[in-house]
DNA sequence: CTGTTAGCGCTTTCAG
DNA sequence: CTGAAAGCGCTAACAG
């Protein structure tokens, strides 16, 4: 068995109690005693058992991230920018990946492994946006991604249709007038496929363009696969088409390397943009403009504000919106 | 303040110890008892308290993973792979990034929360490779990556050299005779780097072709952007080169990209294999070949033996190989 | 088959 | 400024 800190205080020939103040930097301890103490701490290489305090505390040091899935390289990055914001502020990331299956995400909500930790961080993709209740849980949650409106909880999402609209509007910009979609979802009533989608339909009209129902390409999930079967369909079915705005980019790369496969030039004949600004983005060939989230940001401030309600704050539940950016690149570098 | 053993046990009309049978899967206890337990916990909603249980039992059900970062796509996928042999054991992962940086792995390898995790999965990037005292500590623990010559556990690899061999090999076998590697590094002794270019200069000596400084670059850290400046290099100084090997497919990506730009053929005047076969390989322009390093065997080998370690498995530390296999795409269907 | 009991290692009043 | 003592919620002998 490991040190405990009842050997630590014998060493030291003071109280457990007196160890547990100095680990704990209660201030008035004398110096002599404090350097004894962690003398002996050091000596006999003592480190806290966490479940111990975690058992007196009720507190854990560790929050809960729930997420789709990591191979997808904007989870990836993601959970990075939640790892980097947590290890800044000295608290550990549980991960867990939901595949954005329903079922998954009802477990991870209800998992055993909420009790290790103080709160949750979720992704809830999977469940439908009515589901409001379900994330009505006895723990502190914060909502990521799509908009559940009425959540119980505060929610932390990027501007979806702003984002959206600004990307279709930098396509018309460039001189498109027959801008496709890839991504839209049958049956979703309010997950970013809806949101993005009316950021699309927003920048048409804006821009003076005609809809067009053979324009707007159903893909789900949204995947490199899936983004190249999207553009397929459209070339197949002869659609008349200058423009693409991927709802993410993983279908951007489908869709680039689909078009390349068809001898279709991007961005002369077909311009593409995507949504995410992964950091693959600029290498793509050509390089693939995108619309940049604020990754960071929300990753930052959905750890703050979770850290915020673990520590028993109790305001009403609140929405932040962080910033997007388009990021223009090749791929909509039109020349017409 | 939440649910606890004793308020079942009352509402059950049974002892505390009566209710932790039962969640124990105790064998001996008569159905009614049981059924009157599973209702009461059913309606008081309870949960086991989990730092209380590993307060007791001395295990917590979470191993951890520490690795370079998330946002590298060979990383995300690797962790995705973790995290599912992970979940379908029943077991957690508390991940943590260290930035393939000294300071951050010593960190890890010390901190309180391996106080919480019932073991490490360690990719001990940053380290130097006489260092394996630092891989001697009281906790179970499996080393993933580059090969540390007795380390005192155990040990899942990749083929590095014999992958990075099969990759020359191949470029050879298409004809390519000027085969330029990106990704050495200075001074470093037993890495990723080293194995793999160990690889490179067999396979030139298996296929009879000579070595050339010229053809070896630098390449430190392995990402995109040194991949590029690899190419951008070895164009500027004009050196002949009819393949290129990159040492993984960040690299090879930010190689497929400068060669582009500066308008250089691929796969025709210059051929490209990668390493670690990441999903977006299939998808880049053109198709990236590639060595697939067996993610998931190296996953589930790598968990399997962490919790045999942790069942209290006490055989000499282990070293697993993982199988590898070269991917042929595009980007080497070299027609001369 | 079920209950009693003794801690696991730590924090936190409360005395001294 | 330091120590004694009372649990946090749970499991594992051991009795009954």
């Amino acid at each position: 068995m490991s040190v405990t800190m009842k050997e630590v205080a014998e060493r030291a020939e003071v109280s457990i109690s007196t160890v547990s103040n100095v680990l704990n930097g209660y201030a008035h301890i004398r110096p002599k005693t404090r350097a004894r103490v962690e003398a002996a701490i050091e000596e006999l290489g003592y480190r806290v058992n966490m479940p111990a305090r975690q058992l007196r505390i009720g507190r854990t040091g560790v929050i809960g991230l729930a997420l789709p899935e990591l191979s997808l390289a904007y989870w990836g990055e993601f959970a990075d920018s939640v790892m980097r914001a947590a290890q800044s502020r000295e608290i550990g990331v549980l991960i867990e990946v939901t595949d954005a299956c329903r079922k998954r995400v009802l477990e991870v909500l209800d998992s055993p492994y909420r009790r290790i930790t103080d709160g949750l961080l979720v992704v809830p993709n999977g469940l439908e946006p009515h589901e409001t209740d379900l994330l009505d849980v006895p723990y502190p949650l914060v909502v990521l991604g799509e908009r559940i409106f009425g959540a119980p909880a505060d929610h932390v999402t990027m501007a979806n249709t702003e984002g959206a609209r600004a990307a279709v509007a930098h396509l018309a910009s460039r001189g498109c007038r027959r801008i496709a979609t890839l991504g839209a979802r049958e049956g979703e009533v309010m997950g970013s496929a809806t949101l993005r989608l009316r950021g699309y339909h927003e920048a048409l009209a804006d821009a003076g363009l005609p809809e067009d129902p053979d324009l707007v390409v159903t893909a789900n999930p949204w995947t490199r696969a899936t983004g190249a079967a999207a553009v397929r369909e459209l070339l197949a079915r002869g659609i008349d088409v200058d423009a693409i705005f991927a709802m993410n980019d993983a279908m951007a790369l489908g869709a680039l390397h689909e078009l390349h496969r068809q001898g279709v030039e991007v961005p002369n004949e077909v311009a593409v943009i995507g949504f995410d600004d992964i950091g693959d983005a600029e290498y793509y060939e050509p390089a693939l403009s995108s619309i940049a989230p604020g990754r960071d940001e929300i990753a930052e401030r959905a750890v703050d504000m979770l850290l915020a309600r673990i520590a028993g704050e109790t305001a009403e539940p609140r929405l932040v919106l962080a910033d997007y950016q388009v990021m223009e690149r090749q791929s909509t570098a039109v020349r017409r």
